[in-house]
DNA sequence: TACTTATATGTTATATTATAACATAACATT
DNA sequence: AATGTTATGTTATAATATAACATATAAGTA
């Protein structure tokens, strides 16, 4: 099971992530014979930014701020679409909102975990899910393309605070 | 595993599919002393219509022709707003669509099957299913509240005619 | 070098989906 | 009838996304 769960989920360097992300997402473009220009990996820092996602008007707000002029949003949705293209990025279809792929290029379940009180999303590949979806699938006839799977709840980290919210709250 | 994929993928009388569910729904309203008013009766019915999800302003332009008066968004919203609190309905989130739940009441996985080709939707309840992803949420310590699970590619009927165009093709 | 093509961005307008805010109506209970 | 509750009507607008066309930049070619 691949997950960046731990990382969203606790506190960590964070330049790390994004640098992490920047050089994959360098070398895949390279692969690819892709452009990673100016703009597309502006909306790519932005989107690692945090392990929140990011709608694109809010990507738009924050860009325009980085590049100290006025964007349209055609230009933050090209960016987008090119990410999500080399699978860079992904779109919660639940939230409108879009997020960095910690293992792009790894075939895996588009999974996330989103935190309905801190809005964090983590991401999760798991053979045994695709597994049970593709039987599932196959059960029903239906030839499988893709899916999106996005579970709701609580994080690690918030169910901890609640906790200890609620034992305050007993005192 | 519970579902409607046979249903929905083949030639059926459809009009027990409608019926059964605004029985149901009938039911379930009264069960919970909710008022099925014509609005919201009309609006389930449509969205019974066929099995493939339907936009809210795809409902507000049938309602509007199935009362004869103009509907604004807002009458549609809530009626949807209404059928999704009782779980007569679904959203799809990746198609901004709804669509009719054939099995409302009973606590199920909110997983569909979803034809990139002619556009219907099956929805499944699988155990499994459930219990995968509630395993995986534990393993991370995620407290899964609820879910979206959302598959594309195409249902059996489609499946099936493109067989038999490719063969027409080799003739 | 200039020419050509392809790719990326800018710009304006608008489509699509969804909700806020407030007014009115229908209905049930007293 | 008076009151409170729930549902609907109405207007305006927010939030998300794309179409269409103009311009610029880069890359390859004569």
């Amino acid at each position: 099971m691949l997950t960046n769960s731990r990382l969203v989920h606790q506190p960590h360097d964070h330049e790390r992530c994004i640098n992490a992300a920047l050089t994959r997402a360098k070398g895949l473009c390279q692969e690819r014979n892709a452009k990673l220009t100016p703009t597309r990996e502006a909306v790519l820092m932005l989107l690692w930014q945090s392990h929140r996602p990011l709608g694109a008007y809010q990507v738009q707000g924050q860009l325009s701020k980085l590049l100290s002029k006025p964007i349209a949003p055609p230009t933050v949705y090209r960016a987008i679409e090119f990410l999500l293209g080399l699978g860079l990025i992904h779109r919660l279809a639940s939230l409108n909102a879009y997020i960095g792929c910690p293992f792009p290029s790894s075939h895996h379940s588009n999974l996330f975990m989103i935190c309905n009180i801190c809005g964090s999303a983590a991401e999760l590949a798991d053979a045994v899910l695709n597994e049970v979806l593709q039987s599932a699938s196959d059960k029903a006839n239906f030839d499988l393309q893709n899916q999106s799977v996005e579970l709701f709840g609580r994080c690690p980290q918030c169910v901890l605070d609640n906790i200890s919210d609620e034992y305050s709250h007993d005192i």
